[in-house]
DNA sequence: TATTGTTATACTCTATAACTATA
DNA sequence: TATAGTTATAGAGTATAACAATA
């Protein structure tokens, strides 16, 4: 993924008081609404993050969606591919192919589920359990460096309002 | 896009000691390691900001990163198109089928670059003028509804916290 | 030589419809 | 009848390469 970053941007953006008829230029580039809103700037974070968390997870064969499902699994072990996509907000026929590729790496293996017929349990082979624990020491690590400017405080604070966001109220 | 949430979890997830040989079900799915990660937490809170953003911009015609570059020629009349690739982390060649459809849709107008013969500067027509007015209106009052969970304090906090996750030192 | 804007195109991600096997 | 998993496929989003015009 090429980078791409915000152009630096001095405090107070000089807005001159609009032009007579001829267009101007724009020198520094005025993001001051969007910044008032909350899906803006989580998107930006969250995109921030991710070109951090893309290089290094490559080093395991795992993306961004591939870590959340591969770490639900390694804490949920016998976890159906229903209770995955519910859980991460996926749909189905976009997790066969994962799953069959965790299976063909032999990260993953697949049992029937002890209660229903039709579901299968998912876990972790010794091997997936190898590079889960590396895998997730290394997310824990990157996070730390993503979220350098913030202080272990702010950091608890931030996760505890972006879950406010996006949990039902019922589930916190 | 359809609805999918995160399932309702209980506090303590109870964890067994792994099993002996059968394979158990997974009654409430343990998320607490993703959610100990911005990354995660970010991406699940822009995505369900975005889901209440969809429908209400579809009134107006704009996805969200079409309300984010029509934003941004609201504030910056004049503004190039490398510009706005730089400010929102887009690539040149996504942008040019935006930027046409948005002037056969006579809501900006292309004008020639004061001092650089190679660059175009945007400015909204009337007609987009006054769609920006009623969408940034509107956006304002969906970012209030699906951010209800939070104080006026909070989501300050939120978004001062976040921006220090994507912009650089430098510009803050 | 470097940059703006553009075309063409490929790749990835996400979404929909329809099928089977089981509940 | 409803649900878990699957197949095939369509659509949206994002990426690279190469070009003309201008700096």
């Amino acid at each position: 993924m090429a980078t791409r970053r915000t152009a630096a941007q001095t405090p107070p953006p000089t807005r001159r008081p609009t032009p007579p008829a001829a267009a101007p230029a724009v020198d520094a580039v005025d993001t001051r609404y969007l910044e008032t809103l909350v899906g803006y700037n989580a998107r930006r974070a969250a995109l921030a993050v991710i070109e951090v968390f893309l290089p290094r997870m490559a080093v395991y064969g795992v993306k961004p969606v591939e870590f959340s499902v591969l770490s639900l699994v390694t804490h949920n072990p016998g976890i159906t591919s229903r209770q995955l996509c519910t859980t991460l907000g996926l749909l189905p026929p976009n997790l066969v192919g994962m799953i069959s590729g965790f299976e063909k790496r032999a990260l993953i293996q697949r049992r029937p589920h002890p209660t229903d017929g039709r579901a299968v349990g998912l876990h972790l082979t010794p091997d997936g359990e190898k590079l889960m624990r590396e895998a997730e020491q290394a997310a824990a690590a990157l996070e730390g460096e993503a979220t350098s400017g913030l202080s272990p405080a702010e950091r608890k604070t931030l996760m505890r309002l972006l879950q406010k966001v996006y949990k039902p109220r019922s589930s916190r």
